[in-house]
DNA sequence: TATATTATATACCAGTCGTTATGAAAGTTG
DNA sequence: CAACTTTCATAACGACTGGTATATAATATA
């Protein structure tokens, strides 16, 4: 196991010593994102990676350790580039909006046509057979990370009045983190951008308080 | 490519030519469809397979032909076996009926301590990769099926008053499958049946109408 | 008993998996 | 120019993948 070469830095300020490298890591390290995305860590294979990323196989593990030490630096760049929606979320003043804006970043990001079909998060934890049981642990951790954050928020919510008073912040936080992983599946399944919007459109309606 | 040998019916009711089989098929059947569940279509190896059943390679194909074969009658099974909460749910005389029979249906099989985690429409369809599209297709195929009953279902609900005047059947189709298949992923990923429960009821309690 | 038919077990196939050894190429530094 | 250091491309590694060829064992039929 080699140690991080903290590939995440722009490696262009100071001249190395030698050789340079022929490529970005960045850019390798989105399209490599782009396959784990597509395909989950196992369906991912290292021809598929270093296709995409344009490189050989002895420049992917030079820069970046290993395929687990790959998928890992994906995953912080898929959480920091396009979960951001989550955090946004979880700042709106009401649980209504935080339930809204949630719901409709999900959308937006399950339906770009620039992005894999489905959630990264939900597609790896579901298909990671075997022996990339750490993989899995790893982005459980995250899921967990995000839906305590989420009950963390609707617990203020219903502290401030945002729900009626028989309301169940983690039921709710639940089933918020239920709808979006149904969004994934259905996203991973094909589904229109007008069939999500329906999606969305009823679970707000259904959503209690303000 | 084989043809079937008609392996579900029960083959001791006239004796054969041949030498007779060792094992029981519908047993194996069962022993590859918990397999199948566990890790996925392309996370099952054929090694895995083998050894749940209890046969060798040549045996399996001998009496299901291939891996997607044998999967086909897996899932046949799973549908049958593992579904049936479905069509009960369907048969519910209204429309929370309907969604209260899935919703605790769905939580029975996923909460079973004789079952894998999760959902396998959910897990195959979603950890597909490559060149197995076919597999992935037909258990779309599945899927898009279930959630077509299920809309002409709420629509019939609608038609006899079940719901307010300004629901959409087709978002709540959407709805209860984005829940049933939240469920799935939260249960693979550990979620304990005491969180699932609350995120029923709380499904439950936001469901409209009678 | 002899033959036909089917299932079994062993070993093997070509291909792919993630990973790495090797040597040449391309830079900086003396 | 000659070290020195790092990256490059090629090729290979052992392990595993789904799928079979072959030979033997077990039954029914003749």
């Amino acid at each position: 196991m080699k140690v991080d070469t903290g590939a995440s830095a722009d490696s262009q300020a100071v001249p190395h010593k030698g050789r340079p490298r022929e490529f970005c890591v960045d850019a390798a390290l989105a399209a490599a994102l782009r396959v784990f995305w597509s395909k989950g860590y196992e369906g991912a294979s290292m021809a598929d990676l270093t296709e995409a990323m344009g490189i050989t196989k002895p420049s992917l593990y030079a820069a970046f350790g290993n395929k687990e030490a790959l998928f890992n630096k994906a995953l912080d760049l898929y959480e920091r580039e396009k979960l951001d929606y989550m955090q946004a979320a979880l700042a709106a003043p009401t649980a209504r909006g935080v339930a809204e804006r949630l719901m409709r970043g999900a959308l937006d990001m399950y339906t770009c046509p620039e992005n894999p079909n489905g959630c990264l998060g939900v597609i790896a934890s579901v298909a990671c057979g075997a022996e990339a049981e750490c993989i899995r642990q790893a982005v459980l951790e995250r899921g967990a990370a995000a839906k305590r954050a989420m009950l963390d928020r609707l617990v203020r919510a219903k502290e401030e009045g945002d729900f009626p008073e028989d309301t169940d912040p983690e039921g709710l936080a639940a089933f918020l983190m239920a709808v979006n992983q149904g969004m994934s599946v259905q996203a991973g399944a094909g589904a229109t951008r007008a069939e999500l919007e329906r999606l969305v459109e009823t679970s707000l309606k259904l959503w209690p308080g303000r």
